[in-house]
RNA sequence: GGCGGCGUAGCCAAGUGGUUAAGGCGGGGGUCUGCAAAACCCCUAUGCAGCGGUUCAAAUCCGCUCGCCGCCUCCA
């Protein structure tokens, strides 16, 4: 299995540090806002690998954090006037909700920044001892980015060719490239004591102090959007290996490509958000899955609702391939080929849109025989394997309460009635009042199947 | 200024040196059907932003040009 690894630029060939156990971290999310699409593209996009590795047959242990504690977090509170705890157990509800409606698997651990508190003191405390950090007259505590000749690895950059914005410059740090790993507290602000007074953790050292507290000194997989390659990733290897003493932090870093929504990307920042409960309003999770795997993950992507409509009707072909019924005990139709074409291409760093296009081949397959009368069941299970591992449900749209099911079978059986006599303008008349309940239905030699289309 | 990426059919999107350039959506024709729907079959890129070059051979390597985007500041 071949992995594309953003440190050294090239795909190699994948090997855990420990046998079949995966230890792998995906940065998750600061919790003051809901999750929006480019969350779900990158979670989709991860979860899928995740799956991929458990399908291998290897043992990943998944961590994924929350930023429970952070500058926004505490503006966004005092504009609401809420506690910040309050704010994040909110936010932390509704990832989980959103996650759970796109069908991600839930990580084996989620740590929080704020009960990492012991360890990350530790990490600044060792860093300090060690001279990789020095405490600023106010109480803060920056990392020395000038000690660590390594950093700029992953950015492929030198620490000197890198631009000095205004911004990072404040008279506390020695350099501007030195980031916070602890912040001294402003008055009225959440605070944690610590040897250097009462602050909060920076944003990049829960991250390391995470890591290693939950998965070792050092990780097979760290994974996050493109954006996190700088600063947070780049800061990430340079307070983790100057605090182990070890190389590498991290194996194979990977990095999804970013959702694009019109012109620029989709961000917080810029505002110009889909939430993934909108998403959620108008496609089926399936769909967004399949929208989100039909490009290649380190790829950039374009929020389109055209190809998001288009991602329902393919899925929908996927789903119905497995109604169809074949005749059982008939040939079986052959399914190991595509079973063999879906691995290759998803050792192949993950290449889901091939691993797709095998599916949809299986498909066709599967059609062809029902239709010459093959025994498809054994094909359908292959399916559903695969798909599985890609995460799809491939289950209906939407269930219908009884009692409107109650009424579709009444219409049916009304329009039968008509069919029956050879009534057809009465028949196609229920039919037509079907449709605009959103019921979509199919004459098959075992009688009329319906489906909710909306 | 530095680093990185993208430009493939009407749309989405794989492929990165060598059989007929995956797959999905859409469209056209046919089979089936009372008519539909679903499904199946056939068709839908002599060409991969443009121009040069390397090569027996390039969408794929090299150079230049044009267009688009990301990071260098909080962001998945």
């Amino acid at each position: 299995m071949k992995i594309f690894n953003t440190l050294s630029g090239q795909k190699e060939e994948f090997v855990p540090l420990d046998k079949n156990e995966v230890k792998m971290y995906v940065c998750g999310v600061t919790v003051y806002d809901l999750c929006h699409f480019g969350h779900a593209l990158c979670y989709i996009s991860f979860d899928v690998i995740r799956r991929y590795l458990e399908y291998r047959g290897f043992n990943v242990k998944f961590v994924q954090n929350f930023t429970d504690i952070d500058d926004k977090i505490i503006a966004r509170s005092n504009e609401r006037g809420i506690p910040w705890q309050e704010l994040v157990e909110k936010y932390i509800g509704e990832f989980f909700t959103d996650m759970d409606a796109l069908n991600i698997k839930r990580a084996t651990l989620y740590p929080r920044a704020t009960e990492e508190i012991p360890m990350i003191i530790d990490v600044v405390k060792t860093l300090i001892e060690k001279k990789h950090a020095y405490v600023s007259p106010d109480g803060s505590v920056y990392f020395s980015v000038k000690s660590f000749p390594g950093y700029g690895k992953l950015t492929h950059q030198t620490a000197d060719d890198m631009r000095v914005t205004e911004t990072s410059q404040t008279e506390k740090k020695e350099d501007p490239l030195d980031f916070a790993l602890w912040k001294a507290a402003k008055p009225g602000e959440p605070f944690w004591p610590s040897p250097w007074g009462n602050g909060r953790p920076g944003w990049h050292i829960e991250c390391t102090a995470m890591c290693i507290h939950h998965l070792g000194r050092q990780l097979d997989i760290h994974a996050g959007g493109q954006d996190l390659i700088f600063p947070h990733h780049e800061n990430e290897i340079a307070q983790s290996e100057c605090y182990t003493g070890l190389q590498p932090f991290v194996r194979i870093w990977m990095h999804n490509g970013f959702l694009q929504l019109g012109a620029d990307k989709m961000s917080k920042s810029l505002g110009n958000l889909v939430t993934i409960k909108q998403a959620l309003e108008r496609n089926s999770s399936d769909a967004i899955r399949l929208f989100i795997v039909s490009s290649y993950y380190r790829m950039p992507l374009r929020y389109s609702l055209e190809a998001l409509d288009a991602a329902e009707n393919g899925i929908d072909r996927m789903r119905q391939a497995l109604k169809v019924e074949g005749k059982p005990g008939g040939q079986p139709v052959e399914a190991g080929q595509f079973k063999a074409r879906f691995i290759e291409a998803m050792d192949d760093d993950f290449n889901a849109p091939q691993a797709v296009a095998a599916l949809f081949d299986l498909v066709r397959e599967i059609n062809r025989g029902n239709e010459k009368g093959m025994d498809v069941s054994q094909a359908q299970d292959m399916l559903r394997e695969l798909a599985g591992v890609i995460g799809f449900t491939l289950q209906g749209k939407k269930a219908a309460s009884s009692e409107i099911e109650a009424k579709i079978n009444e219409l049916i059986e009304k329009r039968n009635a008509f069919r029956k006599a050879r009534e057809w303008k009465q028949a196609d008349q229920v039919r037509s009042q079907l449709t605009e309940m959103g019921v979509a239905i199919e004459d098959t030699p075992k009688g009329t199947t319906w489906k909710i289309v909306r």
